[in-house]
DNA sequence: TTGAAAGCGCTAACAA
DNA sequence: TTGTTAGCGCTTTCAA
């Protein structure tokens, strides 16, 4: 006799009818635990099959305790961002954890995706390179486990995974001057997540090989745009030998211009990025840059997010992660001049 | 006397307790729907404030009937889904939805994103730019309602949303040929969405204009790098005076590698990109490019999830918006020989 | 305008 | 190994 079709999305009522097994066995066959008989497991597999039985992520969620999810909080526009989504869903499925996104763009703030996630009841809220005001951070970290991812946030509410992004621009100056080059610009990143901690990586770089009266910083920004104009700012002021920049994205756009206007990457100017994105790996942008350790910060963010939501006590509330310089083509020795 | 503090989430009977309410009257207050007094609302209000009460969506979703949830499935590396995201956000708020993203990244196919948000019992599956099978397209829209946003699906139980990609072809010709030029070059996007429409808006536009004999598809991609390639075929094979490209990254790749070939964009060559993405907007890249009426796209994708969702019989499975040409700086008359 | 009570689909404690 | 039962936090009748 064919069962009757059901009309609404099966539940697990459905299954255990179908396989005429008890719901709680469904329960224990389709998480996959230990306490149902192979025969069992089969039968009530193979009814699920079926069906095309799905279980229910929020009735699941509602009843268990722990919800093994994750909140996400990235932006739309900053394609670093989805390098770091790209690992923290291998990180979360790694330790059996899911990963619930929220997006911010440009109608919508930090504060409108922070609040979407709370409502979901994650364990705990990984915010990537969050602008929001060290208050609003604090406040939701009072409710929930908060980790800021590659931004540094100075509250004990707060724990932090990041790049040393001053060892970063170690890294970067010392290679310019091993190359040769003495007049080193910076094109600083403005308020973006660790641009303070780049321009300051830079200054003492530069003072530790006495350079201090070569250095010179110079406006720019998180994107092509600014990296553009500060190119042109160059141009007009007077080229130096090597410039290290706030990210790829903004040594890009600088690369662009400079070239545009004849100028010879490395042989005239040497650039260095940061991030070691996409854009940096391109055939023809070819970036000399400072990479930052995605999938160990992934894993740490990961890590530590679960640790705080199950309570456990923590060492070291700020992990900072070493990054490690990937020599390309728009690096070269300084003409001899 | 005051009151205990409680360790625990606070719940609507928390909140119920403190306002001296039923948790019916607490629902409606949240919900902000009629059935309470001012007065009531005023004093659910404040002890929701202050216990800090959030509603549980899970719990919400679980027992209302609708869910006003929207999935969508993304892809980190494409930043015109960025855009996308955008707009979609905004349409579904003003539809009074939310919105539940699931990322495709290279870890983690089309497959397993859909899988996690079928889970998660949305109303409906919005997929940006989907590269499945139609099978399995199509077995997805067995049992929940898909729309297809930017890429055309022939399958009765997927809804279409895209953009006439053929006509954004004939307009970046049209232009083209008003401009003078003849030997007009299209650079393909392969198996990308939309990429195939593309062509074939190419080739008819060239033969309306009586230019069979000049028409040329040159292998491209999607990205920047593929853009490079296609620069790299062409400064081997003769140069055209005029290239209409898959989208706007493959484009500004190109741009560069021109560019960088002493090539002057437009005087030498003629550029025209794809989607009006941010990117065809940088200053120097200033792009000509067929846009995307991305609001429009956005709105009309989530009115049919939702009417689908609603069992509505609707009219028109597939939806396809016309584009409009931006005019910018890659294109220019064709040069007097 | 209010409250009591039933249950959404699931998990987990317990008993059999 | 299996089934029974009691909720998770909310919405939604229905009656008061």
């Amino acid at each position: 006799m064919p069962r009757e079709p059901i009309a609404r999305r099966p539940t697990m009522a459905d299954v255990a009818a179908a396989a005429g097994v008890s719901t709680a066995l469904v329960s224990i066959v389709m998480r996959d635990v230990p306490g149902a008989s192979a025969a069992t497991r089969e039968r009530v597999l193979a009814a699920a099959a079926e069906l095309g039985y799905r279980p229910d992520s929020r009735a699941r969620l509602l009843r268990s305790s722990n919800s093994r999810l994750l909140g996400v909080v990235f932006h739309v526009q900053q394609d670093f961002h989805g390098s770091l989504l790209t690992g923290l869903y291998a990180a979360a499925a790694a330790v059996d954890h899911q990963i619930t996104l929220s997006a911010v763009t440009p109608g919508r703030d930090e504060r409108a995706a922070v609040n979407d996630l709370l409502q979901d009841r994650c364990e705990a809220v990984i915010l990537l390179g969050p602008e929001s005001p060290r208050a609003f951070l604090a406040e939701i970290g009072a409710r929930t486990p908060v980790v800021a991812l590659t931004r540094n946030v100075r509250h004990r509410l707060v724990d932090v995974v990041r790049t040393a992004d001053d060892q970063g621009l170690h890294q970067a100056v010392d290679h310019l001057v091993q190359l040769g080059h003495r007049r080193i610009v910076h094109v600083e990143g403005g308020r973006s997540a660790g641009a303070a901690e780049r321009r300051r990586g830079y200054t003492e770089a530069m003072r530790r090989h006495g350079l201090d009266a070569e250095a010179r910083i110079v406006p720019g920004g998180a994107d092509e745009d600014d990296g553009a104009a500060a190119a042109r700012l160059l141009l007009a002021g007077g080229l130096p030998t090597a410039v290290t920049v706030f990210n790829d994205r903004c040594a890009t756009g600088l690369l662009e211009v400079l070239r545009t206007s004849g100028v010879d990457v490395p042989g005239d100017v040497s650039v260095v990025g940061f991030d070691d994105s996409r854009l940096a790996r391109l055939s023809f942008v070819d970036l000399t840059t400072v990479a930052q350790d995605v999938p160990l910060l992934s894993r740490l963010t990961v890590e530590r997010a679960i640790a705080r939501a199950q309570g456990e006590t923590v060492v070291g509330r700020e992990q900072v992660i070493p990054p490690r310089l990937v020599v390309r083509q728009t690096s070269g020795p300084v003409r001899v001049g």
